[in-house]
DNA sequence: TAACTGTATTAATATATGTAATACAGTTGT
DNA sequence: ACAACTGTATTACATATATTAATACAGTTA
């Protein structure tokens, strides 16, 4: 399903909350499409099932999926613009980001740019004009 | 000069390198202005100075700053552009949090205005068109 | 020389991360 | 009912990271 890197500093269970983001943010995981179970993942993985429920938990706390006791974990269908919270935090971070980015010598034609070619590849079916 | 959350599970010498960048980028602190020194800037903020130097150290392997033995910390003449690898990362940051921001229900003008508000908030002035 | 700078090292401690083993509860298909 | 699957929780242990502490060394400055 996906590689991870065992030696990063970066935990694993933010590694595999990044990687499942992504593929449920470019569809590769469609709305109420079944993940793998945690202890299948983590044999796949050959990593604890414990770290694959971390992992579970905190998607599940930024509403990308559902779980269900004996039946399994599950793509929400999101409900754009509910979560009022995640998306403070995240105008926050890109404030910092792009702050840095201009620093670091990118123009504001380039981050638009960058803004056009992710919107491209995602499709373009999340914004709400 | 600022406060640091001793209680969040961002380190603290994170948070310090968050901070200064800030005040480097918006240019609080300016070029060749001297840095507190490691031991003042601990003592103020009651923590030790050896985080104080891990932030330092950190600031300056990105070349936001650099010290010199005995005369102490200061503010970077940032060669805009030359930091490829770090502009590289930067990028690739902002594509992972433009995506999720697309999917989280924010639309590109959206992010365009985002953009605009920061450019000028920093004056533009490191745009290189 | 005294008082300041950055830098380095070693040790002790606390917290975070990951693994392991085990248990409990709900679902599904036989 | 049963077996086999699901998520969830708990406890313990090992390891890594973060932080503090104490101390030392080297360069600068008045």
């Amino acid at each position: 399903m996906f590689e991870l890197d065992l030696r990063s500093r970066k935990p694993i269970y933010e590694q595999l909350v990044d990687k499942l983001k992504e593929l449920i943010i470019n569809d590769v995981l469609r709305v109420d499409e079944k993940l793998p179970s945690v202890r299948t993942l983590a044999q796949q993985l050959t990593i604890n099932p414990n770290t694959i429920q971390k992992a579970y938990r905190e998607l599940e706390s930024q509403a990308y999926i559902y779980s269900i006791k004996g039946k399994g974990s599950f793509v929400n269908a999101l409900a754009k613009n509910e979560n009022v919270e995640e998306l403070e935090k995240m105008k926050d971070e890109l404030k910092k980001l792009i702050a840095e980015a201009l620093f670091l010598g990118l123009s504001t034609s380039d981050l638009y740019s960058l803004i056009d070619e992710v919107d491209d590849v995602v499709g373009g079916g999340y914004t709400n004009d």
